[in-house]
DNA sequence: GGCACTATGTTCGCTATCGAACATAAGTAT
DNA sequence: ATACTTATGTTCGATAGCGAACATAGTGCC
């Protein structure tokens, strides 16, 4: 990638006036982000924020006997570590990178100073907040009342929302994993968004072909989700 | 119920400094809460936070085809509309009373402007709203991975939790709502429990037997959820 | 006391997903 | 090229929960 690096990649950053961005810019520390980094650690003390510009973070619970379950997804949309600034300190999931690529990270205490002043910093974190509470009882939702088909569609569209290309680099035992279901269900599923043309998929390559495809195959959680995530944040420009 | 109505049987209200609960007191209006009431609709702006004291309030997301699921449960441990203060005025669920009861409530100005003192109110608001995320992420994972046993227990637990009694008036329909699965279902899976001797069923009445079974027979969610909230809200007391 | 309503119990076949075992193929290193 | 590793594909029986139909039994009302 041979793309310059800007805060303003971070729709959160890019919709605060320029004397709020000016403030924080100089201690937003440009990081790279490995596909399958894990920020935080369930119950460890986070140091920092991280905006992802880039890079897909997801939120991910994984059981005591191993299993795992996706609970939200952060892209350039959002942030990573909500926590820091709600005044818990931790959560019991863990954040991990699911597609690699670069963030703007920023230190604890600093974004906690910048939250107190009570400006439009605090505003646009509050309804960010807000939107991952939807995609989380959405995720809830679609856990209880979908098919493995319909899952698949609305965690790719999530991902391709975030995505600068129509190109993902991801295993089917990796979204097993995010998905919490078996490798072979994905292979399954996957198989089936292939043979309707909709994605095209090689050994860890997923390519888009059918947007619109999907989006007429994925249930409502989806558009849920993003319909309130648009109204929670409208400076937030769609890709 | 002949006992006496104070704010401070909710625990959010109860652990305020006296000057900040004093000045919330004169706004603070005693509702009742019948069985089934709707204290919010989905995407319709709320008027009013609740703050529930024997009252237990499900937050509910009910789809396009009229399948319903649960997504949280609020009770005298927290508040009902979060929404309010983090700026979106609206949620995708509904709130509606699961165990009736009475609650506090705010009028929404009234609790912005509260809020926006920044004191000790707004910190109890965002760690509660922290502990309501572990929630929905924690029914997420277990609408994911574990029995319908298992999430009658956890169900279970999270309303006798919030209850001053030992019993619960519920039918087996309603909780087949709530969970988003069939009335059959919750049927067999509380002939089981009751088979264990852990509960006694009898036409709409739940009777608590033995929570120690309940709780060995539980999913780690319940744990997780209550450590989690025991952390955040310390000053909150158990029951 | 009798009736109607509602809550609970039971059964049947059906489907999605699981769990495990194994087969193939696409990259990767030598 | 060759061998090795890793990703994907395929199959099988098992099972949890679904959908629908129907049976039984409390509870309240007249």
């Amino acid at each position: 990638m041979s793309c310059t690096h800007s805060p303003d990649q971070n729709h959160l950053l890019s919709s605060l006036p320029p004397d709020d961005y000016a403030r924080l810019l100089p201690n937003l520390e440009l990081v790279n982000m490995p596909l399958g980094e894990i920020l935080y650690e369930s119950g460890i003390q986070m140091r920092h924020v991280h905006f992802p510009t880039t890079a897909i973070v997801s939120l991910l619970y994984v059981m005591e006997d191993g299993a795992s379950a996706e609970i939200a997804v952060v892209g350039n949309e959002g942030v990573v570590g909500v926590s820091l600034f709600m005044g818990g300190e931790t959560t019991p999931s863990r954040a991990i990178v699911q597609s690699a690529g670069h963030a703007y990270r920023l230190r604890g205490q600093l974004l906690k100073d910048e939250f107190y002043r009570a400006g439009p910093l605090q505003h646009l974190l509050l309804r960010y907040t807000q939107s991952l509470l939807t995609q989380m009882a959405q995720t809830a939702v679609c856990n209880r009342h979908h098919t493995l088909d319909q899952q698949l569609c609305r965690w790719l569209l999530l991902s391709f929302d975030r995505l600068p290309a129509n190109e993902l680099i991801m295993t089917q035992e990796l979204i097993a994993n995010m998905l919490g279901v078996r490798r072979e269900g994905v292979t399954e599923a996957a198989g089936n968004l292939q043979k309707a043309g909709l994605i095209e998929y090689r050994r860890g390559h997923i390519q888009l072909l059918d947007r619109a495809g999907l989006e007429a195959r994925v249930c409502e959680c989806y558009e849920v989700v993003k319909r309130e995530s648009d109204r929670l944040l409208p400076n937030v420009i769609a890709r």
